[in-house]
DNA sequence: AGAGTAGCTGGCCGGTCGGTCAGAACATCG
DNA sequence: CGATGTTCTGACCGACCGGCCAGCTACTCT
């Protein structure tokens, strides 16, 4: 395990610079998709020798993974308040996809980018071994989780599957950014809606109309 | 537009090459991910030169191009026959999500592949420009279209948008090669079941219990 | 002024990619 | 045995990749 270095050791000037290589990194891997996104393009957005990416980040791996890291806390800032201010296990997992998709909506590039990085595979642990199984899936686990806790506690039917339910709920989830690129025009909020029904009334009990 | 060479210009060996070539390039995406899928790669696995690659097809978009048609063609095969032969709103549905998933547990590696250059954009035109908006997305065009058609009918209830259902169905089965990657021991076929009643529920009138 | 340091440039390296090509290998027929 | 057409090999090409580094600039400190 490497310890980071202190944040206090790092510039004014570097802290600007390392943001600036990773917002050009999020725009350019949302245009042009992760493959294409080599560090001489990222570096040519901003106008800056693609030397300066290597001076700040020991390499491409270092900036993907600040990439995601910083675009998962972004989300994670926004989602978490809006989803524990619920309290009935309907109403939280409504709060739970809308909030998902607000937070796409006023962060498109954001999803686009982490969505590329994460099915390109290009995701790795400090360790250098690729992400794989339960690892990055954490957001579908949290999700089966906090299902299957209201469902113990019947606030929901119990006869479905969290653990099937909460991947097809993340897929219908992470498929907007996709979603945005085939059509421009996609109306996040209306999918919104219709989603959390369509789940609502998967997991909503009988006598709780 | 192009007229594709008479079959029977073919050779009889030409034929067997071009499937033995098409198979080892969707087993080696299915493996390595598309971007890792080389020609020298793909070429490797069956033992020849690269050249031969070149020889039978005339470039990588092509023998890419021939992937999808030969997967789609067979997906069709496979899933249009069990869908047609229901009758009912919900059976119909139901049946849908089953023989497409039936169709990704017998074919894994022709789902993986695919849903693979899919994703990466890599798949083009003749006219050599890229797939986007409705074209790509046929499967889910169809699939709204019928839900639409059945809620006029009146066999589903009226309250949900046949787009954003589409959307959400589409996702939650193609969601499925990238769930198999992550975890080998992923249950396809409860999952379908899990999926089929929880779309169900969605789509159902009230007092069609 | 001189020394030191942070930040950056631009060219170079080894490697992989898709694609090309001269010619070898092979089967078939006169 | 040639002659011919098909199939294949292996070397090679130019392009692009991530990474590396000598050296330039600009600023700070003594």
């Amino acid at each position: 395990m490497v310890i980071e270095p202190e944040p206090e050791q790092r510039t004014f000037t570097e802290i600007a610079r390392r943001q600036q290589i990773v917002g050009a990194a999020i725009d350019t891997i949302a245009e042009v998709g992760y493959a294409q996104a080599s560090l001489a393009r990222i570096a040519e957005r901003i106008g800056i020798s693609k030397g300066v990416i290597s001076y700040h980040f020991t390499g491409k791996d270092d900036l993907i993974k600040q990439v995601v890291v910083d675009v998962v806390e972004a989300g994670r800032n926004y989602i978490l308040p809006r989803v524990s201010a619920e309290i009935t296990g309907p109403s939280t997992l409504r709060a739970y996809i809308v909030s998902n998709l607000a937070f796409m909506r006023d962060h498109r590039n954001y999803m686009v980018a982490v969505v590329e990085i994460l099915r390109s595979g290009a995701f790795k642990t400090d360790g250098g071994r690729r992400l794989d199984g339960r690892e990055v899936d954490v957001a579908t686990r949290l999700l089966q989780e906090q299902l299957a806790r209201f469902q113990a506690g019947g606030e929901f039917r119990d006869d479905f599957d969290p653990s099937a339910l909460a991947v097809a709920i993340r897929a219908a989830i992470d498929v907007v950014p996709h979603r945005l690129v085939l059509d421009p025009d996609f109306d996040i909020d209306r999918y919104a809606g219709e989603i959390a029904n369509v789940f609502d009334r998967a997991t909503r009990r009988e006598d709780t109309p």
